[in-house]
DNA sequence: ACAAACTGCTTGTAAACTGCAAGTGGAATG
DNA sequence: CATTCCACTTGCAGTTTACAAGCAGTTTGT
């Protein structure tokens, strides 16, 4: 696990730059999807079952997530995210709103990131809170910013 | 040009999500290289002359980056960033902050980031109008980020 | 004028990664 | 007790990356 550098953005690269890993992160955390079949069969970009394999180790080895076992179903596992993980929101909120505003996004699709990138800092943190209550535990927070984007979303379909 | 899906995200993964795009952006932006040959002889993690030229070629396909003729040079091409290059700058200080924090990034080459990431979005805003100085021909703004960013390396480095 | 160095690449080759289809072995379901 | 579910693994072809070397036009030094 030798760096090309210690610059930070270079690392940031290193551990989430290539063309899957932040799909993946963005599914966990939006989609809320936390099986390896969830994670699947709601990909909208088509993920091959080996890559998806494969980035979840690597997530795992990264500390980007965890792996639980579920107490219903022996085989299933839950992935849960880090809060190395949950910190990526800000990133992924910059980036949402950056693909929004100049790439061919979908107008559904960005209902999303528009709702979130006009939330501002506080509409992050609160998100933040949810995570961390879905995925370390943590008390469960007064506001729902998953409940919102899904209503922003379904909006969004309804008036095209 | 087919993109896997619509989605934000995914649309700024397909774009910059792979390994060096962002490193060659972050030299343009922070480092003020403008030509080939400073970017390859500056670079901090070694890039390989093919991947160099491919990347710059491709990051011009995309519409990140322009290239210009050095009216001294008839050899030297100069590359300027765009608008949409330049909005990626909230992109870069929230992936600089997450790196600076999570990983084993040198404290020095952090000191950047940090003091991007402290400043806040004026800071962000103020350097995003230096850019459109230094890149679009926009006129000077009173304000010189990156000279403060590079009072804050130099400062990080007499320090240790 | 002419050689040396600079500039922005291209080419060759090997290794690694990605994408697709098929298969595997155990667990739950009816 | 056969069928489906679940989480992967394997094989293989194609693409991308990494490293080293080379190359043609431009500028610099003497």
């Amino acid at each position: 696990m030798d760096r090309r550098s210690g610059c930070p953005i270079n690392l940031s690269v290193e551990v989430l730059g290539d063309r899957w890993s932040l799909v993946v992160l963005r599914d966990i955390m939006f989609g809320n999807f936390r099986t390896y079949g969830e994670l699947h069969g709601n990909s909208l970009e088509g993920i091959a079952t080996n890559i998806l394999a494969s980035r979840l180790k690597r997530l795992m080895e990264e500390g980007l997530v965890t792996a639980a076992a579920d107490p219903n179903h022996k085989q299933r596992t839950i992935y849960n995210l880090t809060e190395m993980a949950i910190a990526l929101v800000p990133v992924m909120v910059q980036l949402g709103a950056w693909g929004a505003q100049f790439l061919p996004a979908s107008p559904q699709l960005s209902a999303r990131a528009v709702a979130l990138a006009q939330g501002g800092p506080q509409m992050a943190d609160d998100f933040m809170a949810e995570l961390r209550h879905l995925h370390l535990g943590a008390p469960k927070p007064g506001r729902s910013v998953l409940a919102e984007l899904e209503a922003a979303y379904q909006a969004a379909a309804q008036n095209p």
